[in-house]
RNA sequence: GCAGGGGUUCCCGAGUGGCCAAAGGGAUCAGACUGUAAAUCUGACGCGCAAGCUUCGGUGGUUCGAAUCCACCCCCCUGCACCA
């Protein structure tokens, strides 16, 4: 049996990782007590996870480091539906073989986190339609639904906006997602002995509803945590970038991209971040900080956050690369790169794009930029160009290379006669191959 | 089904016959400043290099001219009714 570690709970409050705990001062002698299951659900509403699932996939680690066994549950019956809590509108429903295929992805994805070799606590990774599916509509409604009163789900919090709110509704379907989450619960509860169930603080109302069917059904006392949904300090969604949400498939947000996303951390937020998202010890994030502080200029805490996170979700080789990227485009030593460099550049995940040298000049640079998908439009490409914005190999370009495609991209100009890193902007960066 | 209220450019939200590609705010993009920050200031922000083109739930009308008026339809919300 492996010995927990009884300070698990101090150390994730003192990370600012607890939002909720239901029981009070109980879960954290129950903790302390043994080696405990726990679980956190994922459902598939994606090819892939992003970075928001990090805090709890992160935390079934931290309470796998501790001794306790986690279970990730991807849902596959609970994706099906759509979860309402705190969510604006209702979800338009994705097929099953959709629902299906995204689970599988998110499957993978989360085993990357957890040891599932590792003894008595061994990570388990579950999916819920393997007990929903087959449950048939009358056996739900009797044994899971006659234990909910409508007149409490009414009144949660996670649903209020949804049913007071004008010009939208809640859909039954909806309404039910908490029932299917709960069963989860006691079902994990019944199976595994799973008595600890995590999630962002959205989830509350789901968990303390399975904790209470816990008890109804099995008798059980099985307890919550959830934690804070990260929140930026100006204000904006946590997560976004101008290309939008990132993701932990490298195949959607390349480790360059992923790296640059924490380097580019608030300082109003980053060591919240890394005492959020890392696995350092809090005296070497203070440590960090209080030298952050002592020295004028730019803080050093980006940069191992970023390396942190790239790391952990790359991998040693992923960061590399990122780092490799980085240094070339910003030390502004671009002209300096070998070819190999430039290859290497394109499998590091610069984004890249190959041009034929033949149908250049058919349309103006704008058009070229904005398919490379280093704008949204050619407005902002013109506006760009305008302002001398818009740098290929090291030239400045103006509005009057627009039309002049061909001349930009001149042999002549090329890098080993067919590279161009064109940058846009102050971090933007696009490879482009003509041959 | 009936009554009432709604559907405007990414979001919120003005606009009720021409001056509307459509106020204002937010988000976003670019510039200056900087630390690949923050704050601030500036510019852009339906699409198009441009000429120009396409929008205000849908369709069809009225009109020289419609986001704005009329008809029908679709969708949402609120209440009532129906059903039980």
């Amino acid at each position: 049996m492996t010995a927990v570690d009884p300070s698990l709970l101090d150390d994730l409050q003192a990370r600012g990782l607890v939002a909720q705990t239901s029981g009070g001062d109980a879960l954290g002698e129950y903790l302390a007590g043994g080696g405990r299951t726990l679980y956190s659900g994922f459902d598939p509403t994606a090819d892939s996870l992003h970075i928001g699932h990090l805090v709890p996939l992160l935390a079934l680690k931290r309470f796998q480091m501790a001794g306790h066994k986690p279970i990730a549950l991807v849902g596959g019956a609970t994706g099906m539906v759509g979860d309402p809590s705190f969510k604006a509108q209702e979800r338009k429903l994705n097929t099953p073989d959709v629902v299906a295929g995204w689970a599988e992805r998110l499957k993978g994805q989360v085993s990357r986190f957890i040891d599932f070799d590792c003894g008595d606590n061994s990570a388990e990774v579950v999916n819920n339609l393997d007990w929903v599916g087959q449950m048939s509509v009358l056996d739900f409604l009797r044994d899971v639904g006659k234990h909910f009163s409508v007149n409490n789900m009414i009144n949660k919090e996670s649903v209020r906006q949804r049913i007071e709110r004008e010009g939208e509704g809640i859909s039954f379907t909806e309404f039910t997602y908490m029932l299917l989450q709960s069963y989860d619960f006691a079902e994990l509860y019944n199976r595994y002995g799973c008595s600890l169930q995590i999630g962002g603080s959205d989830q509350w109302g789901n968990i303390t509803g399975g904790i209470d069917l816990t008890r109804r059904l099995h008798s059980g006392q099985v307890y919550g945590l959830t934690m804070p949904l990260v929140t930026k300090a100006d204000g904006t969604k946590f997560g976004k970038t101008e290309t939008g949400t990132v993701w932990l498939d490298p195949a959607k947000t390349s480790p360059y991209a992923f790296y640059q996303f924490w380097l580019n951390t608030a300082d109003a937020d980053v060591y919240k971040f890394l005492r959020y998202f890392t696995f350092l010890p809090l005296a070497q994030i203070a440590t960090i900080e209080a030298e952050d502080q002592a020295r004028a200029g730019r803080p050093e805490a980006q940069r191992v956050l970023a390396e942190e996170m790239t790391r952990l979700v790359h991998g040693e080789q992923g960061l590399l690369g990122a780092q490799r990227i980085t240094e070339a485009l910003f030390s502004g030593e671009t002209a300096g790169l070998s070819e190999a460099d430039l290859e290497q550049l394109k499998l590091d995940g610069l984004p890249a794009t190959c041009l034929e040298r033949a149908s250049l000049g058919g349309d103006p640079l704008t058009q070229v930029l904005v398919d490379a998908g280093m704008a949204a439009s050619g407005k902002q490409v013109k506006d760009a160009l305008g302002r001398s914005a818009v740098w290929l190999n090291g030239v400045a370009l103006s509005m009057d290379d627009n039309m002049a495609v061909q001349a930009c991209f001149a042999p002549e100009r090329a890098a080993y006669d067919r590279f161009f890193i064109c940058k846009l902007g102050k971090k933007k960066y696009h490879l482009f191959e003509v041959v």
